[in-house]
DNA sequence: AGCACGCCGACT
DNA sequence: GTCGGCGTGCTC
């Protein structure tokens, strides 16, 4: 009798582990490790999805259920995948089927949503039964009357193979003669899986890599002995921007393939990349595969699918490509790994940089994290000997760093301008308009006004689902929520008190129209979540202002990353402090490689270019380095502020978030977790807790939310604890609706 | 007696 | 999370 463990699906965290499952004996050859299985659970022995992990022939139990049914003819998950779901589940505080669930393309699960699984997509093809040179004597045989078959045949003896459709179309046979060509024994007709490829350039087009410079081929010489050594390692790659990263992971990757192993790279938000993908494509055409958020489930599965068929080795796509199914991986890359979407916020909670570093474990490979501005706990890494360092500080392209100038608005305000554009960057755009050269202006607030309050009786429109203020937004001339996007109208004056409204807290589309007044009849773009909806994507609004050469573009965020402006020769940024005192321990990294990106978007080759940085604190040491692009020295300092703060690399944080309708209740659940926490901990040296701690907007749609934090030595084990804590808080019944999660390494 | 509702707690 | 078991209490 055989008898399988099995992961069993929508259980939570604390009911979750291997399950046992008698084996029918019909089903004995089908059931094996990584297939999923339905099975009968809980009580009422609903059908289930599972995942078999083990297949043994001893029991841990009197009574074990049945497995109903086999839902794979094949593993979904091979040995690793496994391992990786169960390491995941240890590391993340996630169910094992949370973690699977990750790895898989959503094509592959019939969804409840009433939506369905992607099929595999079936082609009709053709190739000769017969060696060619009979056949092409056969198709000079043919009379007028067989000319289509005649052609059919002389076509195949060309290509070996071709799909019907195709054949037909070259050739104008019907179908009648192919079928004539199958019965008389002449071709054999087949199917394949027709992959259907997300729409970026493929072909054989295998240039020559590009040319090294010294530096370039220096370093990239020493990451291919780390890569050849065949054991797990990991590297810093710190570029400046311009530098050349990308020619040196092209490099290491050719190496890569050559040597027979697969390799992956992984890049913040694909649809900024679209030009970068175009350049891999170029060098490594078909073997490429493509896996970001924005494919279709059909294109992801296919993706999926021709990695698994090993029809790609090379992945490109964003976080949760790192569960790419490689086959011996030798190569992982990460670009600009500081950057916060590598990690997950929803359950699975997982870094792909951690999941990256295991698989490089399982595999004996090479992750390769490069950035112009490392995350400082890397960086930390790298100086301690953890990771080898490599680093290329020399722009290639002469690309000239933009003289940086920071403004100091407390002196603009006491010389009487409150319009948030001080003296010297109306200045200097007027100097850009003049010369018929583009500014961008970076203000990371949309909307018109943050506040709109009645100076007279105090009152303020808030949402009525979470706790913030409605946004002002004029182009609509309604009030929005940014955090659940409630929105109603704006009222004449005042509701309570039908005083007049006063509007605060500039956002992109007030400085848009105060822009509008300051320079007549210039054209200005706004780039922000609200006009990119309408202009058909990020692509064509950038577009828009590269090809029409439109004066000023004014954005948020999203116009600090990605493309490239060759344009623009003057950088605005709003005000620097907006993100510097967010009251996290990772604002400052944050506002720094912010600070940098955005800077480094204007001035190219040919024309240096100037960047205005308006803040209240020109003399933070933040703002001094970015202005001066001085990462090492930023580096020092916040390594000592971290270090005086007991902040990361020097602790580990592990964030546990109370969220649940009832407030009181909510709190007095924190006040049971830090009181678990800390008798878990009693007699630990070096762990404390901090919180509870609302959350920046402590209701969102009706849930009141907060977090403590658990701070510990970085190797410290604490694992059991929290995972006691998870278990006690979400079965208490006092604390019934209200429900508790764990994040390791939270971003706040 | 019959049934609606809410709470409890185990899940192989 | 989910669903069956079971106690309570209301109605016919």
């Amino acid at each position: 009798m055989k008898y399988a463990a099995v992961a069993v699906s929508d259980v939570t965290y604390w009911v979750d582990r291997p399950y046992s499952y008698r084996i029918p004996e019909q089903m004995e050859a089908s059931v094996v490790p990584g297939v999923r299985v339905a099975v009968p659970f809980s009580r009422g022995n609903r059908r289930a999805e599972g995942l078999v992990l083990r297949v043994t022939d001893r029991i841990d139990i009197e009574k074990p259920k049945c497995i109903q049914e086999v839902l794979d003819g094949a593993p979904i998950l091979d040995g690793q995948q496994l391992e990786l779901a169960l390491w995941m589940r240890e590391r993340f505080f996630c169910t094992v089927y949370e973690a699977a669930k990750a790895m898989l393309p959503a094509g592959l699960w019939f969804r409840s949503d009433g939506s369905r699984r992607a099929s595999d997509k079936l082609t009709e093809w053709a190739r000769l039964a017969v060696p060619a040179e009979e056949a092409l004597a056969i198709a000079g045989a043919r009379g007028a009357r067989a000319r289509q078959q005649g052609a059919v045949l002389r076509l195949l003896s060309a290509v070996g193979e071709a799909a019907t459709a195709d054949i037909r179309a070259m050739t104008g046979a019907g179908r009648a003669s192919i079928t004539a060509l199958r019965d008389g024994g002449m071709v054999e007709l087949f199917f394949r899986e027709e992959f259907r490829r997300p729409v970026y350039r493929t072909g054989e087009a295998r240039q020559s890599l590009p040319e090294l410079t010294a530096e370039q081929a220096e370093v990239c010489g020493g990451l291919l002995a780390l890569r050849r050594r065949g054991e797990r390692a990991c590297a810093l790659l710190h570029g400046v921007t311009g530098s050349g990263k990308t020619a040196v992971y092209l490099h290491l990757i050719r190496d890569t393939l050559d040597s027979g192993r697969s390799a992956m790279l992984l890049v913040p938000e694909i649809a900024l990349t679209p030009q970068r993908l175009e350049t891999f494509s170029s060098y490594f055409g078909d073997n490429i595969a493509v896996m970001h958020s924005s494919l279709t489930a059909a294109e992801r599965y296919d993706e999926w699918k021709r990695l698994r068929a090993g029809l790609a080795k090379l992945v490109i796509g964003t976080r949760s490509a790192v569960f790419a199914p490689l086959e011996n991986p030798g190569l992982l890359i990460i670009d600009e790994e500081h950057e916060e979407t590598y990690k997950s916020e929803n359950a699975p909670r997982y870094h792909a940089r951690d999941v990256a570093m295991y698989r490089c474990s399982q595999s004996g490979a090479l992750l390769v994290l490069g950035s112009a501005t490392p995350d400082v706990v890397t960086r930390r890494q790298a100086e301690t000997g953890a990771y080898s360092y490599f680093s290329l500080a020399t722009r290639y392209n002469r690309m000239q760093l933009p003289e940086v100038r920071v403004v100091d608005m407390k002196q603009e305000l006491r010389s009487g301008n409150g319009s948030g554009i001080s003296a010297l960057l109306r200045e200097e755009l007027q100097r850009n308009i003049d010369r018929g050269e583009q500014s961008i202006l970076f203000l990371n607030r949309r909307g018109t006004a943050k506040l709109v309050c009645c100076p007279d009786c105090g009152f303020t429109f808030q949402c009525p689902n979470c706790s913030v203020n409605l946004t002002y937004h004029a182009g609509t001339k309604r009030l929005l929520c940014h955090s659940c996007g409630y929105q109603r109208p704006l009222t004449q004056s005042c509701p309570d008190c039908g005083g007049l409204l006063r509007f605060t807290g500039d956002g992109t589309e007030k400085v848009q129209e105060r822009l509008e007044k300051l320079f007549p009849g210039t054209g200005i773009l706004r780039a922000d979540v609200d006009t990119v909806g309408e202009a058909g994507g990020h692509g064509a609004l950038f577009r828009r202002f590269r090809e029409e050469k439109i004066p000023i573009l004014v954005g948020t965020q999203m116009i600090a990353k990605g493309l490239n402006f060759d344009g623009v020769t003057l950088v605005g940024v709003m005000l620097a402090d907006q993100t510097l005192y967010a009251g996290s321990y990772l604002a400052s990294q944050r506002t720094f490689s912010l600070l940098t990106q955005v800077i480094g978007r204007g001035g190219r080759a040919d024309k240096a270019g100037r960047a205005v940085i308006q803040t209240y604190t020109p003399e933070h040491q933040v703002i001094r380095c970015a202005a001066r692009q001085d990462y090492d020295s930023f580096y020092r300092s916040e390594l000592e502020l971290r270090r005086v703060q007991q902040s990361p690399p020097f602790t580990r944080l592990i964030g546990l978030t109370v969220t649940g309708g009832d407030e009181s209740q909510v709190l007095r659940c924190c006040g049971h977790v830090r009181e678990l926490l800390l008798h878990g901990l009693a007699g630990e040296t070096g762990a404390d807790v901090l919180g509870p701690a609302p959350y920046p907007v402590v209701k969102v749609l009706g849930r009141f939310r907060y977090k403590l934090t658990l701070r510990c030595l970085p190797d410290q084990k604490v694992h059991g604890v929290v995972s006691r804590v998870l278990l006690h808080c979400n079965t208490e019944k006092e604390f019934r609706g209200v429900s508790v999660y764990a994040d390791r390494n939270p971003l706040d």
